[in-house]
DNA sequence: TGCCACATTGACATTAGTGGAAAGGTCAAG
DNA sequence: CTTGACCTTTCCACTAATGTCAATGTGGCA
């Protein structure tokens, strides 16, 4: 699979698929065009990259994780151990954070739909500004 | 609480949170001084900026929902309302990779360790260079 | 053969986030 | 009053990710 027919699988550029190459994310073979060539395995990762990407992460963390998620050399994997129970660590606080995000978030959504169904029965009242500061207060309390 | 103060709290630099202010997601009260007072509404406020975009979003993004992050003005709103559950969709999304990715990384701390303990229990075989490549392609396997 | 779509690399531009320095105001403590 | 530790704004710089353009190669097809 080229280029283009690999981005477009990944919703991606074929140029970010060439940077994350050059930080050396990934490593799809050539063909005798020298054209690259993305199989199976180079597309997954590449989906990988990209979510880790999307998610905040810098090529540099990826590839600071980089020798643990691809193949041979146990030996030099060993010190890139800690390195992955860290990013696990991570990865847990960063599900904790969007859950509770969620969370608020679907609290918000229920809040603000309320708010409206009775704007909308009491006919425009003008402004009254429904205490709805009080509201995203209240909302926002829990966190941190 | 002054913006240094404020900042440390938060685990950012006083110029990150100035920089949120010039994007517009941020307003502290100033005091005589000039100098921005922090209250606790705009240090659990910055908390959550802070997250997202360490989360991958930009302050552009996170401006757009802000009008449903925050106060008066529900007719306003009601626009900002589909981006909110379209912000929510992402958020699941993001939370289903999260958790993907954290399953995959824990097996493949699991595994790796045991590789590990096998090659010190055959004392340094050399580079037999165990089919490790097998393994993480297994791994990778139910992604995508 | 010539055209066209796609590939390559490399250079340059843009946008975001952030750091840092300069030039100056505020304020408390010595 | 001076010093020092904050604050302000403004400007410049760096890095990362991405877009875009230029110059060139490859390969299919009328």
């Amino acid at each position: 699979m080229r280029i283009q027919e690999a981005a477009a699988h990944l919703g991606i550029s074929p140029r970010s698929l060439r940077h994350y190459e050059k930080g050396g994310l990934l490593t799809p073979s050539r063909d005798e065009n020298g054209y690259r060539s993305y199989g199976p395995v180079d597309l997954r990762r590449a989906g990988r990259i990209r979510d880790m990407v999307a998610t905040g992460f810098s090529t540099r963390e990826i590839l600071a994780m980089a020798p643990c998620l691809t193949d041979d050399g146990a030996g030099a994997c060993e010190s890139g151990l800690s390195d992955l129970e860290h990013k696990l660590s991570q990865i847990d606080r960063l599900i904790a954070d969007l859950q509770a995000r969620r969370a608020t978030t679907r609290d918000r959504i229920a809040l603000f739909r309320d708010a409206l169904s009775h704007n909308s029965e009491r006919e425009e009242t003008g402004y009254e500004s429904t205490n709805l500061v009080a509201v995203s207060d209240r909302l926002a309390g829990g966190k941190r």
